[in-house]
DNA sequence: GTATTTAACTGCGTATGCGTTGATGCATTG
DNA sequence: CAATGCATCAACGCATACGCAGTTAAATAC
């Protein structure tokens, strides 16, 4: 019996709906659809979400402590928008941080097959640069870096850099047709990936460091030029 | 009317119960009162601390945010232990964060006077150790370390380094009679103040890579050797 | 017309109840 | 004796209900 019945090779995780509604809505905060500055009531969402009031609230609470919602009693909940000076604070943050995800990722000394998936987001951004395809090269960009990320083996760093890369993401994307095509940066990501693969630490730290420092540059001017203060 | 009415210098804010749960739980993990690896369930600290089970599960959310604790569903909320391994994860960020730290605060150039908290922290730190009560100079270092984070200016740096200065708590209490008394230590303290009064963000930053580098290697160095694996 | 006080309503904090789920122990069978 | 299946129940996820507090708006007094 039951020889039709197929296992599926996920084993499908028994998601409370807290969880579930936190990624709904982190998803929709970060695509802008929930556009920052704007304030829900918890029965709002719940409606939108068809869930009660307290796995929103809950989900509400997760989102706070990962500083894309502030919880105003009475005002409902609202989505933060970041300022420049916000930027700049996640963007230092980060510069120090990535960096060392590259260094342990480098240390690690791991066999090539383990950096395959690296090596094809190296190729995806290269084949949407030529097609200029800013969308999909970003999208690649984002994978790149999280799998960097998660090759340094630290379930911490691999946290924290989430939850401010999630924050910077909006921006990221407003600037993303702003600048020019980033030619040099792809340079950048395949030098890394050689320091990554040869197991150079120090190499690897230098190279993100230095790459990281540049984008901060290149985002704070552009959003600088653009008189773009609230986001 | 009302004369008889006394304004308070401090606004009393009207703390929900769940943050005040949370703030007391958060207290009796860090001070070793509700040991690592042990298991309560929602009623049970509810009846603790003598309120519901929502309140409860408010403040679980957050402090599972914080890594302090694990939610295991028909398990309880479960204290998380740290092993070696986390220690090296944890400072190695805190490695990279709190020089940042120094580099903003010894950049913003304060003038002396909003030093003097740094300086009253030193000064309590150089009296604890002449009178080598350890326990009262841990705390003028937790007092120094956060005045000194608190002067850079980011929100978010202040946040994240208290997140793991608190997961470390236990841990550093743990050692505190382990180790030789920090006379060492303290002369970096002082050369870090110079820098920060000084205006020199490098020199600032690099001094507290340094410092850093050394407790990290003492502390691993303390546990490995009193073959201490989870706490 | 403006300011102050009051009243009503809206939104939230907390408690509680219900249905579901999964852990545990015992019984039964190989 | 060990392993597996079943039954029981504890714990939790979520919804709902209630009371309070803060906000807003209206009304009255100046």
């Amino acid at each position: 019996m039951n020889a039709g019945k197929v296992k599926l090779a996920e084993v499908e995780k028994p998601v409370s709906q807290a969880a579930r509604v936190a990624g709904i809505l982190q998803g929709m905060i970060t695509n802008n659809e929930l556009p920052p500055g704007s304030n829900y009531l918890e029965a709002e969402l719940g409606e939108m979400l068809g869930v009660s009031r307290t796995p929103i609230r809950e989900a509400a609470v997760i989102l706070a402590s990962r500083g894309l919602v502030e919880i105003r009693p009475r005002h409902g909940i609202r989505v933060l928008p970041l300022t420049i000076a916000d930027m700049v604070e996640i963007y230092d943050i980060l510069i120090e941080l990535e960096p060392l995800a590259a260094f342990k990722a480098a240390e690690r000394a791991y066999p090539e097959k383990d950096l395959s998936g690296l090596d094809e987001s190296l190729i995806q951004m290269e084949s949407a640069l030529k097609r200029e395809d800013r969308k999909e090269w970003a999208a690649a960009d984002d994978r790149f870096h999280q799998g960097l990320v998660s090759l340094s083996g630290s379930r911490r760093l691999e946290e924290v850099i989430a939850m401010y890369s999630t924050q910077v993401h909006r921006v990221r994307l407003l600037t993303l047709y702003m600048r020019p095509l980033p030619h040099a940066s792809n340079e950048n990501h395949r030098a890394l990936y050689d320091a990554i693969r040869n197991a150079e630490p120090e190499r690897a730290r230098e190279l993100h460091h230095e790459h990281r420092v540049e984008a901060k540059a290149l985002l704070i001017s552009l959003l600088e030029q653009n008189n773009l203060s609230r986001f």
